[in-house]
DNA sequence: GATGAATGAGTTTTCATTCAT
DNA sequence: CATGAATGAAAACTCATTCAT
């Protein structure tokens, strides 16, 4: 028997996979309504409006991003070793999630996110903000803003995904090890 | 008098005018003939489409830059200077032109930039990577891949810039050359 | 225990109470079964479409209407008086039930009352209609087809009872007396 | 050559031809188009919406009537000379008019016109109202609200006349004046 | 009887592109 | 060269009606 949840899952997860191919404004509701064996009217059962599915579809990827992220346990870490978790950690996700990472880029920079902030706003990241805080209080890593620091660790990772995915590069363990220590010693005090 | 290339110039400004408030599904022909003090029909005399014009506002921009950032004089550099120039270029011409920011991520992960190819391609570069190549023959920076490098410096710096022209943060020279510093430490063998 | 009639009444209540606020158009059948508190699958088990709910509810209303007349015992009056009866229930009955008037005028000029004919037709009021041809016949009022003088009373007093049901205007009983007696005037030979 | 004025009036002319038939909510932008022997897109050239093309033909015939009204010179009459010609002339006018009338009962009472208010608040009216007024001042006719006073006369008037559009009726200009005649009698003091 | 998810044709509106002037 | 009216193929969204449960 199908809930109301697994209705709504399979329409994001249709809207996802067309994203990547067709982009944002070409996934268009009748299309997305076929990929989900479904109709365009109900769609509008289960969401108000497009808007409300490619919302609806970021935070799931993101709350889905971030619980990957602390699954990896970088709380209880030493400094570098909580960054190069949290860089290898959002590497991998991306490389195995590649649909994730080309709808999080095609959402970014879309009129669906119209309003720009700062990340340290998003709630899933809470314990992160805390834990990184704290480090820098002890004169572990450089004072900078969070959202420096996560455009060089978290959007450095992302972007080094998605030329992998793209088959542009191929970083193997080694290397990707060596990256992500980099960025240790980019934000070593 | 003015030239085909005059008029190409006002409708790429014109577009570009529009995009970053706008953004490229809402600039649309009209507008953009409004904003040039011109009318739709005469845009398709100078361009071949609104594919065409964003295509050729994206080379533009591209070439702008690079130009901006040989100007500055990398390739005559010591490994760390150059690539601390390269960063701080990067992020002073962002800043300085936050339209091309702008336009630059619509671009990126638009329906228009469809096809994703290495960066190495790209033929304004070709002094820079030729100069890094040596770099990395010397052993003096990591061996990776070009695109990777191009990741951890350009793109961050670009993405720093961002935050700065949103409002997000505010990085002072000194921090700048701290964190443009940091690629070189995070590059270095 | 619930029966046919009481559910098809309770719809039609339903109706009746959305009507006024949204139109006839977005009145849909799913915020009748909301507001019947049942649901749109049901709708169809007591009327056949949504025509037929609409044309119920104002053979209901037009019932109602015609009995309210009656009641008033305007048949047996003078001719005068008759008239005055017929204005002046006719008024306070739109004015007790406003909801019915503001039907009655959404009804007739919609896409649903597209059939104009002669209220004559209306067996409801044939008992009213023979004591004024009688009237007419003993030449105490004007010999007018019975729509004119339909016109000239009840279609006046609904018109107003709108107005007083809006709050545009406030008529006392003073002035409803006069107003009514006007058309007496207006219709004697 | 065709002027802007032009393009609207035969859009507008097609959407009064239009609605008598097939109601407001059944007169599509298409149908108007093919009637206006035009596109759907280039109506949007010249209005904003459907509502707008609605609202400017209610304005368009509203002014036609008041005008039409106002070229039969009832300011410079005697009080029931005035009412007389105000009856006959909308009586007239629809009659010859029959679309603007069906149109105006289907407009009245749809979502285009939501908000009821007083027709005083009718500029175009402005001359006739004052000239009311004055009556009224004198002591000529009975002290109404000008609405009570318009719905005895206009709305009559216009309602008879759509019984005649119909084929319902047939008045003659003996009858139709003996009519017009009771008016002056219901509002006599 | 009762539910409400599902359908799909139909509606308004947009916009790149063309073309008569 | 230049204009801007005109086209028409989508797109998002609505809703009466049906039907499996």
């Amino acid at each position: 028997m199908t809930t109301l949840t697994d209705r709504r899952t399979v329409i994001l997860q249709a809207t996802l996979d067309l994203i990547p191919e067709h982009g944002l404004l070409n996934t268009t509701i009748a299309l997305i309504a076929r990929q989900a064996k479904s109709s365009p009217g109900i769609i509008y059962h289960y969401f108000e409006s497009k808007n409300d599915i490619i919302h609806s579809l970021y935070q799931l990827i993101l709350r889905q991003y971030t619980e990957a992220l602390l699954a990896d346990d970088p709380l209880s870490q030493e400094w570098c070793e909580r960054l190069k978790r949290i860089w290898l950690s959002t590497f991998h996700y991306f490389v195995a999630q590649p649909k994730h990472a080309l709808f999080m880029e095609q959402y970014k920079n879309s009129a669906y996110a119209h309003y720009s902030q700062s990340i340290e706003a998003d709630e899933n990241l809470a314990p992160l903000i805390q834990a990184i805080r704290a480090d820098i209080e002890k004169g572990l890593i450089k004072n900078l803003p969070f959202d420096v620091i996560y455009a060089l660790t978290v959007d450095v990772a992302k972007s080094l995904a998605k030329l992998q995915i793209a088959g542009i590069i191929q970083l193997d363990e080694a290397m990707l090890d060596e990256i992500a220590e980099a960025s240790c010693r980019a934000l070593q005090v």
